[in-house]
DNA sequence: ACAGTCACATACCTTCGGTATGTATGTTCC
DNA sequence: GGAACATACATACCGAAGGTATGTGACTGT
């Protein structure tokens, strides 16, 4: 044990000076909850940092002891919570993914009466969401690599599974042509993404949007009318 | 300077005895050949050392000097003829695509005068080619992350440009209704690359690739119908 | 209040991408 | 044909970054 009390006397140092929760009042209020209150805050911190340095700079460039720094923590802390960088984006990914699901779904639920209409426009909710460079560089550069397929799809509510369900739930309903759903899904879902790509790096990205977004109309219509 | 001399004396030492070429007859055959020789048979022996590490292990956990252990050589040689990492996948990356490309090609000019069914066959023979998961790995996992979109489409002839110029030239030639080629490129392309991968990853891969090849014959016809 | 656990902080190790430098093999020019 | 130069590497080293071992104070059940 080489250098044992650094610098002043013990007691909680610099980084963040965790102490969290709602003042001290009453101490018996919740058992065992500070703790947890402590904890669910600095993965929050940590997520919070990852994600942003994540997003611009990158899976391969982002360093830990950045990220660290950024939420006021140690790498002491950020391995107590996570087995390492790939969990890390991982829980970063599943929020980005959590994220863009509850878009879908919310524009899907809005005409969910008529399947194949409620399908295309969570389509177009992906898309819309998808074009900012942030999310892109988080679940579509850089997750595949880190990831892995296997990874990407059971990671929480992804993406792909939605749109599997919207197409499934239209074939079911007859509101397009009997087909098997997996392979429909792969050709909509992997054209959402590249168009999403596609799009943000367009010399005019609106009206790149728009020209998709009429391109996908011609598509559905052509599909459900074959 | 420290340490001269390493070891035994001076010499052309273990890593690989570079001595490529025609045995030493003609000297005057060819002024300045001997050496570009040698190094185009270098930088060969390095690509294919890079490609099948990168292929199986992914970019991130394919170390240079792996690489240069399976090529036989040291890093003075990597990075006498590539700038660094990103340069060596990134060769490996415009082979493959290159690899790609040419498959596409032939297949579409099988029936070049029928430009939508062109596509069709340009686009079974891309998907069939991209279902090796070392393919994947490369061109589909890793390139987005480490190279970027940029470099992706800038780097050799990528298959996105050639898929956009089949649509373009079915849309001038009338084979499908009249709309801007870039959409249903990305929605195409990214179609196709997404299909890819989950065929790959597919209890039946064989009967997945059936029916995604099924349901790409049933789009194809919705587009030139509609 | 005391023992045990949790949530970190500190210090260290190792790997790996990149660089600086030395050197043998061509290549060119006189 | 040999000196001068360029090319194609090999060797040795550096710094950054991911990961680990260990210590310590705050928190918690008994």
């Amino acid at each position: 044990m080489p250098a044992t009390s650094t610098g002043a006397a013990g007691g909680a140092r610099r980084p963040g000076t965790r102490s969290r929760g709602a003042g001290g009042a009453a101490t018996s209020a919740a058992p065992r909850q500070r703790q947890r209150e402590r904890s669910d805050a600095t993965v929050e911190d940590l997520l919070t940092a990852a994600r942003a340095l994540f997003a611009t700079d990158g899976y391969g460039a982002t360093s830990l002891d950045a990220v660290c720094e950024r939420a006021g923590v140690t790498k002491g802390a950020l391995y107590h919570h996570f087995t390492g960088k790939r969990e890390l984006f991982s829980g970063v990914y599943a929020r980005e993914q959590e994220a863009l699901a509850a878009a879908i779904s919310a524009a899907y639920l809005k005409v969910a009466d008529r399947p194949w209409e409620a399908l295309f426009e969570g389509s177009r909710a992906y898309l819309e969401a998808s074009i900012d460079p942030e999310v892109q560089r988080i679940t579509l550069f850089d997750a595949p690599g880190a990831l892995g397929w296997e990874a990407m799809r059971t990671l929480g509510f992804d993406c792909r599974e939605l749109t599997f369900r919207g197409v499934a739930r239209a074939i079911r309903k007859g509101a397009i042509p009997a087909r098997p759903a997996d392979p429909l899904t792969s050709m909509l879902y992997g054209g959402l993404s590249e168009s999403a790509m596609a799009i943000a790096r367009a010399e005019d990205p609106q009206a790149a949007l728009a020209e998709t977004l009429d391109e996908l109309r011609r598509l559905f219509d052509a599909i459900a009318g074959s």
